[in-house]
DNA sequence: CTTGACTCCGTACCTAGATACGGCATTTAT
DNA sequence: ATAAATGCCGTATCTAGGTACGGAGTCAAG
């Protein structure tokens, strides 16, 4: 478990080892003291910080909001709480959108099938404010 | 109604002028031809154009993506079926997506909610792969 | 104890999506 | 009929999130 180099901990994670030392410098993940002279090797905390940031962003969030996020770690839920709200509201407002716009494609199909004659299709009308 | 120049445009929408250049070079949007000499101005095709860019780049498309919806509306329908549909298969998965957005966030509020120390959030935790 | 693989660090470069800048032309308001 | 405001265009710069490179140090196997 120690000698956990850093390419070590870039295969075990799935991620460039540029991308480990991009994060560093980001001071998404504190740089472990390494020995007086020689490499540095990772602790499985960082394993795991690194396993959240990845999943974290998997679910939309950015690399400034996981930096809060990670902030948040010893925080009230109710802080927590509050961010994952607002990601909430705009992932359902996101699937209402999509949810029209996979009908107005639906129906565009549905056009072209038996209507050979027509030249345009409205996608973009699927979308605009005031449609549905 | 007219005289609707990129200024104009621009505050209309809510982008930048920048950016309505931007979406010209990169052939989103067609420049209206301008007369002989002098400005150029936008008709509402154009506005609800940029909308449909601004609205769809909301929901995740890259701008190469909207690109291929904004052909697909713009082709006759001879051409559109296989777009769509591939168009509405990326659609799907991205609702499903955000679905499982939606659920794995709502379990965190949840997590919150039941949490009985409200001090400190388990929220990081619960987002290890090996967790919950 | 040498050789090859790996690490360290700084810096450069990359793509996507915008934004800004500067010089010149054209409009518009006074 | 001018001055301020806009527009036009090319080019440069910015942010996010990485990825690549090169020289020098270190580790580990034979």
């Amino acid at each position: 478990m120690p000698n956990r180099t850093i390419s070590k901990l870039a295969k075990e994670v799935g991620v460039n080892v540029e991308t480990i030392r991009f994060y560093e410098r980001k001071s998404l993940i504190e740089q472990p003291v390494k020995p007086e002279t020689g490499y540095r090797h990772y602790s499985d905390d960082i394993v795991n910080r690194v396993r959240f940031i990845k999943r974290t962003q998997e679910l939309g969030f950015s690399l400034k909001e996981i930096e809060n996020l990670l902030k948040l770690n010893d925080a009230p839920c109710s802080q927590v709480q509050d961010l994952a709200e607002a990601k909430l509201e705009s992932v359902a407002d996101k699937i209402s959108d999509l949810k029209k716009l996979q009908k107005a494609l639906t129906e565009l199909v549905g056009l072209c099938h038996s209507n050979a004659d027509k030249n345009t299709c409205p996608v973009i009308d699927s979308l605009q404010p005031n449609s549905k």
